[in-house]
DNA sequence: ATCCACCTTCCCATGGTTGGAAGGTCAATA
DNA sequence: TATTGACCTTCCAACCATGGGAAGGTGGAT
């Protein structure tokens, strides 16, 4: 199987799965004469992996130690489950970081009457002295 | 003023105030003889500003454009709200986005006893055929 | 023989920020 | 006066994940 039907099979990008080798995140394809990388099912199922790890928020550093964990036969579940259980933590964090600007955004587009007079409360309290 | 007084009191970092000079998003800082940067409480004011844009998750793009708006004292205020709310329609989407992956991963960890045991629900349900 | 779709490697761009290197300036102190 | 140390200058590069494009080689069909 060439790259292009790895990456129609997987999902993941022709171009993404060579930076993803060069990265040493998937291991490096065999290659035809001709120079030609070749993919067996074995490939895809990794590629699968780090597509759905990566629609999960993590980031490549750790699906790089995901993709081991996987591979190896004898890891402990224990590893695995605390690195999904820090992720979670980051999410929360970021959920709470775009939740608080989405409310501070809100109460600010509340008061501005948004026509064409030109005092509008979200700019002056961006600017004004007093905090946001 | 040079340039680490005024990143001192706006809160910006003498870097990164020099690169946001060189995107155009504030005005060229005068110069001294010397060449060093000047500032008044005026450019203070802009990088105030653009802090707290940022703190909202405004892009630079977006701040650019909120900063001409700020000192265009014809503007309408529409244009601004506008603005706004396209905003929060952006972060409505990354929170959900961000939810959706917490709980799906909170699931998964849930199954995993997370213990020394090498099972482990969480790299299966990655990697398994069936969907997540 | 030609054509088209595929493959290869290489470099560059994004966005926002930070880091360092190499060198100039300013003010105070020995 | 000379040196020191804190500041300033510009330029170049890195981070992360991805996408775009150039320039050139291969595979297989017509």
């Amino acid at each position: 199987m060439n790259i292009g039907e790895a990456a129609k099979q997987s999902g993941v990008n022709a171009k993404l799965i060579r930076h993803y080798e060069s990265l040493g995140i998937i291991p490096k394809a065999s290659r035809t004469e001709s120079g030609y990388r070749t993919y067996s099912e074995n490939e895809v199922h990794i590629l699968t992996f780090v597509k759905r790890a990566r629609a999960l928020g993590f980031s490549m550093k750790e699906i790089k130690k995901l993709v081991g964990l996987w591979r190896n036969r004898s890891r402990a579940s224990s590893e695995v489950k605390t690195m999904a259980m820090v992720h979670v933590k980051n999410l929360e964090v970021k959920i709470n970081d775009l939740e608080m600007m989405r409310s501070t955004l809100l109460k600010l587009a509340k008061n501005c009457h948004g026509d064409g007079r030109p005092d509008c409360p979200i700019l002056e309290s961006l600017s004004d002295s007093k905090k946001v």
